[in-house]
DNA sequence: CTGATTTAGTATCGCCTCAATACTATAAGT
DNA sequence: ACTTATAGTATTGAGGCGATACTAAATCAG
């Protein structure tokens, strides 16, 4: 019997657990836990169907009631604003305040695993990645969760012309930067997985 | 610029917070905590150089203050055993009690994950497998922290004929299944990185 | 339109993690 | 013997987190 994927648990555990312990000390000098920070990172790269407090828990996976309270607290602190959907207005957007940007471009939470991976090949780093999404992805579909990427793969993304794209399921015109960012409306494309249309 | 080390961490933080809260629910029959139950699947693979509380708290990343009330709250739930060492007063050794072992046995904490690998070919994984765990081991020793890792590929490993192993730094002899548990001592063979090609 | 249901988010509460600090007991080094 | 280092425990306080109950807005039924 291979144990191969019991160690791959083992080390993702692990090396959650560092990454967690690595965000409580980025964030210890202002005060935040690993979530806020986490919570940082994620808005400064979620786009505009992904900035919202619902968007975040799922991402994170933590409850809407816990992130509400994180959001409240990095309001009060100045780290990230809110604003009202003109269209829908029971939903919050959220966006990094100029601090909170600053906060991230200082603290760099992500430098030190980037150094981490510095010996190891982007190929042999890009198969890591394509197995861990593949996981990801079983793992949510499996518990029913929502999946997230960006819009190459997706198959609501359309190109209309050389820079200029659109997402199908909004109908929204999105620039190429947007294309790049973290989308909540992700559904892969092609996908041989069960499909469950409504 | 290559951002696939970000898109990693990200993966690798995201399963993360998943296998959190996969623990947290496996726990929540017994009112255990995320913390707890992987207090528990370490000790199920710890061994006797790793059996300790000092071993835990650095495999999972929290202080040994924590790590200590964790492990008595896991004793006055008669989940683990705690007993003295013979030979140095000082340390603690533990182990599963049998309820434990049960317990690990029932709620099969790592089930989903496993579940979750079922479409990724074992060549895959055994590369994601290296590619994590010399991350894991440069950005441990980044940081000054012990490495963790089995016999194998442990440059203390000696092997005395064709099933009788010995540890080189201890000098204890070690039966087949022991070389396959969790040690403390772990310093890599060689220090070459081992390449595996797809 | 009007009432019922669903959805996004907030408020409150209590348990428990976690780091920090201080402490005890044993071991090891000079 | 005296000092220092190491393994673990006790205590305390801030705050995450889930659970539950709640409000407001949107959607749906008729």
């Amino acid at each position: 019997m291979d144990k191969s994927p019991l160690v791959l648990l083992d080390l993702v555990g692990r090396l959650g657990n560092l990454m967690r312990a690595e965000s409580r000390r980025v964030g210890s000098d202002e005060q935040l836990q690993p979530v806020h920070v986490e919570a940082l990172v994620y808005l400064s790269k979620a786009n505009r169907y992904s900035n919202t407090p619902q968007a975040l828990a799922e991402y994170v996976g933590i409850t809407k009631g816990t992130a509400s309270q994180s959001l409240l607290l990095l309001d009060r602190r100045g780290l990230i604003e809110r604003y009202q959907d003109d269209l829908d207005r029971r939903v919050v957007r959220l966006r990094l305040s100029a601090t909170g940007e600053q906060f991230l471009y200082e603290a760099q939470p992500q430098l030190a695993w980037q150094h981490a991976t510095r010996n190891i090949s982007p190929n042999r780093i890009r198969n890591a990645v394509s197995a861990l999404r593949e996981t990801l992805t079983t793992f949510q579909s499996d518990n029913e969760g929502s999946a997230f990427g960006d819009c190459p793969g997706c198959q609501h993304f359309e190109r209309l012309s050389a820079r200029a794209y659109r997402c199908g399921l909004m109908g929204d015109r999105l620039s190429g930067p947007d294309t790049r960012k973290i989308c909540w409306l992700y559904e892969e494309k092609g996908s041989g997985a069960e499909q469950d249309e409504e």
